[in-house]
DNA sequence: AAACATAATTAGGTAAGCCTAATTATGTAT
DNA sequence: ATACATAATTAGGCTTACCTAATTATGTTT
């Protein structure tokens, strides 16, 4: 069995793994998980004797195979719980993290299947981060930050690339939804920020901190 | 705040305390939550500090009310999820138990309030037990056990007094559901058996064991 | 009242997960 | 190469929630 730390700390090094590349530090994971890098020392040596990870002294750690498979399936369950949050129980988007993160912890693979065919196998949840499969497998992403699209281009506003209360309520007040469609209709060279027209209606300027958050897709 | 163990300890208190009347002995409690009664006196001790309970030296405790409200709101959530898995998820009623001793420490006022409003504010949960309200009140309760009704009685089936697997899963088999009428045609003076017809249609035997732990309501 | 059985408590210990303070390792600047 | 800053580890402790074994309290027989 998983215990409820085992299965934080494998979720944040996933996490920190795939932002940050491969090997995860002691300081990133103690960072992450708001624990001291003492605690964290001691814990990832005993999660390395379960093979849940690998680690090389004064390196870091990286996830097993075993490992990798756990904190698939806590994220998939985190992101399902989410759909529900907002779909079926109408919490709004800035409003479910905390509440998922306690219901990821929950066992029970009979319920996790229920509730992803309750929800209607969702692959994405209200943040449009992708629902890996119970096998642990995503299907494939080619969203890119808005601040890497170009005067003229024509995306869709399909994930946020930063989770934070205040950016995920920052959208809201703006009237920034997912599946917006975004025109990009000019970049100013002074701060980069973006001129874009949403759902060909509305005209918005957008900081640079802003669409480097924001994920979409070409149309 | 109160942990995952006192939770659990003041659910089985309040429980022990509803069938077998006030003060719950530290054996009853090692009994129901599976645990040795050295921690158990250990435990009740701090919970006493903590105006959980009260209790008294080698006599046992019972709740405050403070303990009795926490106790009642995680009943509340207990029987909510337990409605919503059944209902919504299409899980049977001898499936949901163990599911719902994990979503019943869930820490959100939020949550549980939604789900109600979800649910249509159901008043019993799929066993017939009742749910409390958010301030730990129930609606009145006329139900008693069949085995106290008389020839000729006609009644409703409301509830189960034993929430076995073995028993649930009887009953399944019998095709007995919750709200069928039940008319008591006969019995059996030497072992107390009953003879009922079920819904108008099917007759059957029912032993004491099984009359004992159906509650009905008369009609 | 003494003996016995049973229930409850006390004493002493363990594992999980955290902490602080002290020490050591690693990489960069001088 | 040495000094310095930062990261990581080690050492020693704490709390929660459990355990076993030993002791004491309580209630019932004889
Ligand atoms: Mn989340
Ligand atoms: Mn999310
Ligand atoms: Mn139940
Ligand atoms: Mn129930």
């Amino acid at each position: 069995m998983t215990s409820l730390a085992e299965e934080n700390y494998l979720k944040a090094i996933y996490k920190i793994q795939e932002k940050h590349g491969d090997v995860v530090t002691t300081s990133a994971l103690a960072e992450t998980l708001a624990i001291n890098a003492a605690s964290v020392t001691d814990f990832i040596k005993k999660m390395a004797v379960k093979k849940l990870i690998s680690y090389e002294k004064s390196k870091g750690v990286r996830l097993s195979e075993q490992g990798r498979q756990i904190a698939l399936s806590i994220i998939r369950k985190h992101r399902l719980w989410e759909v529900w949050l907002v779909n079926n129980l109408g919490f709004k988007w800035d409003e479910v993290h905390e509440i998922a993160e306690q219901l990821e912890h929950v066992i029970s693979d009979e319920l996790i299947e229920q509730l992803d065919k309750h929800l209607g196998y969702p692959k994405t949840d209200p943040h449009g981060d992708l629902i890996p499969d119970a096998k642990g497998r995503f299907i494939k992403n080619t969203s890119k930050p808005l601040s890497e699209c170009s005067k003229g281009e024509k995306v869709k506003f399909t994930g946020v690339a930063e989770h934070s209360n205040a950016f995920l309520q920052y959208l809201t007040k703006s009237n920034i939804k997912l599946g917006d469609e975004l025109l990009v209709e000019g970049i100013e060279e002074f701060d980069k920020s973006f001129q874009v027209k949403i759902n060909n209606k509305e005209r918005k300027i957008l900081s640079k901190e802003v669409v480097k958050n924001l994920l979409v897709i070409a149309l």
